[in-house]
DNA sequence: TTGTATGCGTTATCAC
DNA sequence: GTGATAACGCATACAA
């Protein structure tokens, strides 16, 4: 009987030696597809295994084979569930194919976004997913990495951010926020409020931009003091709302907000002033994250599905579509009590 | 110039090669700790690198080195605020200390945890950090994988089980729970329903009893009836306040359920009956999730502070911290408006 | 300071 | 079927 070096982790040799034969054989049993491994070496194989704790270490694997079966996630931030949905769609598709998930945030950071994918793509993924909401402008060095990793054979795929050179799944933003507004208006609200997002972030000038046309499209204008920029976080609706209750509401019947962790913290901020959303003023978000029917009254939004896109983005990935493949995921206007009088 | 092979990473010898120098240096420039690299043959090195778009092989790395820069993380569910808290705590820790976080979800279920950590073992990762919520009984198999894995100089921490042989972080939730009981019939409450998790789950069971142990020490008793068991979500919450509402509530004014969740779940049911929270019934949960908050009415709950958990985990991981050591997490009553009549 | 040679744990290509 | 043995990409002890 052998010993196996105290502090480390038994080798593919040490079940070997243990079973009494070759690494070769110990390696096509424990790993090998072609079972042509006799069945008696076989079992003592298993058990040496088993009696060792063995487990294989992939990393040497990926490094003798060359490819690993790990995906590689980067989101701006795990805590938002805007982003924690689509990881869990990522992690129920990666699961499914056998794939292990690294994940990585970002924090809204593009320079660090592009230093996250410059380390992930070291590990060499079988995918790489970028998951964060898009800066405005050319995001050359992160395309650049994407594209040295891709160009290495790497699949990459994106998350709302169309118009890079690599397979995408998105939302029509700006569309779905246009419908909004008009529904908003059929509903026959006139008087609007706007949060949007900090400049230079796409996600929320589409939709910012895509409301107001709506509104002007129904013949409605809403003055610049209205619409606000602020932080992509709850505490940022629940600032501009503060700020917007301050400079007087008394001629706004609606506030939207462009993603409805800002809604919600828009209506934090509106009871924190006495006022009942959903009565006294109309809040309206975008997204339909699981909290916005869990909030008093429910938040009228904009579903966007989430979850599926964690699981499309995947299978584009894995199924090695075109770089400039774009799905489009369809949303759906979603009226709760938030905005009915 | 020489040319790399099409489809396939750079590699150092590729760059080394484009330097004109050893393969040696052009580790110790790119990786290496001693500078003891001339300046000229730096700079080549550097300029090759970049120019090839070289990433480092982090597993040929691990490999090589014998170990790697990753922290392995297994939760239940990631779209679940709690383990999302909990995550975003682990990452921000982690990537302080230059760790890249590996995420795998274990859907609750005690087997494939077991699984998802034989194979994350496999990563030969610097960190395992295990956040279930651990069922009750023996986790034998659990155990055994994470023995070993320590035993081959692994370093794992465990969040929410105390009584593993693993440095714990975790809150004492039979305490929190019976102080919460205590406090709430401080409040007036006296006529209770509890709604708790699926059976078997520590957590739960320790909130669960903790809570009725503190009404049994304020005189009140609870009918069996009236202490449901069901699913840890929002919607097993929803269901269980749903038969408590078929079953009639006019003997109960305060609706306990052990998480956030599925008392937010409970409240959204209370809704659905033409019920309003706070008013008609009164509602508290347990662990403070962001969403608390934004419910109305606000969500008396017990605080538990999540990301902070996540990094005391990461640091006593990483400290290489006593098996026995257990780091108790202080928690906070917090009284908001759905318990005040 | 730089290069050579060897090893890390596996896989895969050969022979036997 | 099974066993040597050369890769895999990188780090490092040892020479030069």
């Amino acid at each position: 009987m052998t010993q196996q070096r105290a502090g480390a982790s038994p080798t593919l040799e040490d079940v070997a030696r243990e079973a009494g034969v070759s690494v070769a054989t110990a390696s096509r049993v424990l790993n090998g597809s072609s079972r042509t491994v006799g069945k008696d070496n076989a079992a003592r194989v298993l058990h040496a295994a088993s009696k060792l704790g063995y487990a294989p270490n992939l990393t040497a694997q990926a490094t003798a084979r060359g490819s690993t079966r790990t995906v590689a996630l980067v989101v701006s931030d795990i805590a938002d569930p805007y982003f924690s949905t689509l990881a869990a769609g990522v992690l129920e598709r990666a699961e499914a194919a056998g794939l292990i998930v690294t994940m990585a945030v970002s924090d809204r950071s593009a320079d660090q976004e592009r230093r996250i994918v410059a380390t992930l793509r070291g590990y060499r993924p079988h995918v790489i997913i970028v998951a964060g909401s898009r800066l405005d402008g050319p995001q050359d060095a992160l395309i650049e990495e994407l594209q040295a990793y891709t160009a290495a054979g790497g699949r990459a795929a994106v998350i709302s951010q169309p118009g890079l050179p690599f397979p995408t799944v998105a939302v029509d933003n700006a569309g779905a926020a246009k419908d909004l507004a008009l529904a908003l208006a059929g509903q026959g609200h006139r008087r609007f409020a706007v949060i949007c997002g900090p400049d230079g972030l796409r996600t929320s000038r589409d939709r910012c931009e895509g409301f107001l046309a709506g509104l002007s499209q129904a013949g409605i204008q809403v003055d610049g003091r209205r619409v606000l920029a602020t932080e992509f976080t709850e505490d940022g609706g629940h600032a501009a709302a503060t700020r917007l209750i301050a400079d007087g509401l008394d001629d706004v019947d609606l506030v939207f907000a462009v993603t409805d962790v800002m809604a919600i913290g828009a209506m934090r901020a509106l009871r924190d002033a006495d006022l009942v959303p959903g009565h006294d003023i109309a809040v309206a978000g975008f997204d339909d994250i699981g909290t916005a029917m869990d909030v008093d009254p429910a938040l009228t939004t904009v579903r966007v599905p989430l979850r599926e896109m964690g699981i499309r983005a995947m299978d584009l990935a894995l199924s090695g579509a075109e770089p400039a493949e774009v799905v489009w995921m369809p949303t759906e206007f979603v009226p709760r009590d938030s905005t009915s009088r």
